[in-house]
DNA sequence: GCGAAAACTATACCCGACTAAATTTTGAGT
DNA sequence: ACTCAAAATTTAGTCGGGTATAGTTTTCGC
């Protein structure tokens, strides 16, 4: 599968990074609104249409590893043991990155400022939102593919619902100052409880 | 309660309806990112300062019944026949409104128009779902007052999500030219669908 | 090496939402 | 009538994301 990072895209990849990294940097440091692209392309040593050549928007420079997010869902479903039912192999794969403090998981202390930058920032918070909805879509497509006669669109705007909420109860605790660990069980929990009342409310369908 | 319309808040009460009647017809023309604030305030007669004087944002013009929107969904659970599960008068509110094709239920030949704009636009669609999130907090706190021991957070993001994915399903069908009466009872059984998943879900908890 | 394609740069520009401050109008109460 | 405070207006901006263009450097395939 990977076998030729030839110089031009390793090069590619590195600009791509650069301006990624000291992007997000400058937004750690001082929020998303008050950085211009100009201060970024510069702290990137790179042209401001470089960046607009990387990042169509702003917004995606911050939010940079979404697409491993879409992939991670798609594989989890689609790469599920034989006979297990979607939303099981979808709970084992939410706990456990919750619980290992996965990048994409959210549940960690080193994650508060990356919560803080978002909730500081209303095109960021509009991002999230939109992204949301995307991996909405992506989830009731691969529920409705899967056979196991779950209404997709329904099953997933109630589990995305469900477990933004809960993600975003784990974020403000964190922001106000309970440690990741004190949070991370009551997390676990909400998502359990989530999963239990869809997986028995869809039971009778 | 209403007894005092005096001159001034008619005048007000007027200025702001005027703002947002004008400014409207102008969305609905032309599409929302293609009208200027310059060219509201022109067409209703005022200065560009004082639409924003009733409108903090652009999207505020558009998006003018909101309120009603939060009030309707408070006065049903505050006012619910007593005894009456929280949840069976929001389905019975949704389904009564979708049915008679009130303004805010969405389900209507006339709203097509109103669709065609916000899926138009991207910062509609981005206010949009914001309010989604208002009304789902709105609706957390008023499941958790009305004492039924349902988890407010949880019930309320599932069903914001439940409802939110009916309702634009319906609004692509009608955009893609059916008719209202066409999707409104695939519509309602969306509805319908979601509560029974919820109720049952809910039921051991 | 060489020509072509891709990536990058410099630069200038647009555009329209939104703001600040000072001034004028207008309705409310006496 | 007359005064006062709220509301509306005028004027004069800022600000930065995003784009368009045209030319320069770098990498690739051969």
């Amino acid at each position: 599968m990977k076998e030729t990072p030839s110089l031009r895209e390793r090069k590619k990849a590195e600009t791509r990074k650069r301006i990624s990294d000291h992007g997000s940097m400058l937004f750690y440091e001082r929020g998303f609104d008050e950085v211009t692209i100009g201060e970024i392309a510069e702290a990137a040593d790179v042209s401001k249409v470089t960046v607009f050549n990387y990042f169509p928007r702003k917004e995606d420079i911050f939010f940079d590893r979404i697409p491993e997010l879409v992939d991670l869902v798609t594989e989890t479903v689609r790469g599920r043991r034989p006979g297990e039912p979607v939303l099981s192999a979808l709970r084992d794969m939410l706990v456990r990155h919750a619980r290992e403090g996965h990048p994409l998981g959210g549940i960690d202390d080193r994650f508060v400022h990356f919560f803080r930058v978002v909730i500081g920032s209303a095109a960021l918070r509009a991002r999230a939102r939109e992204i949301a909805d995307e991996l909405e879509a992506v989830l009731a497509a691969l529920i409705d593919e899967s056979g196991e006669g779950l209404p997709g669109r329904l099953t997933a705007a109630m589990l995305v619902g469900a477990f933004r909420s809960a993600y975003l109860t784990a974020a403000a605790r964190q922001l106000a100052g309970e440690r990741a660990a004190g949070v991370l069980a009551d997390h676990v929990a909400a998502v359990d409880l989530a999963f239990e009342v869809l997986e028995r409310g869809l039971a009778g369908t």
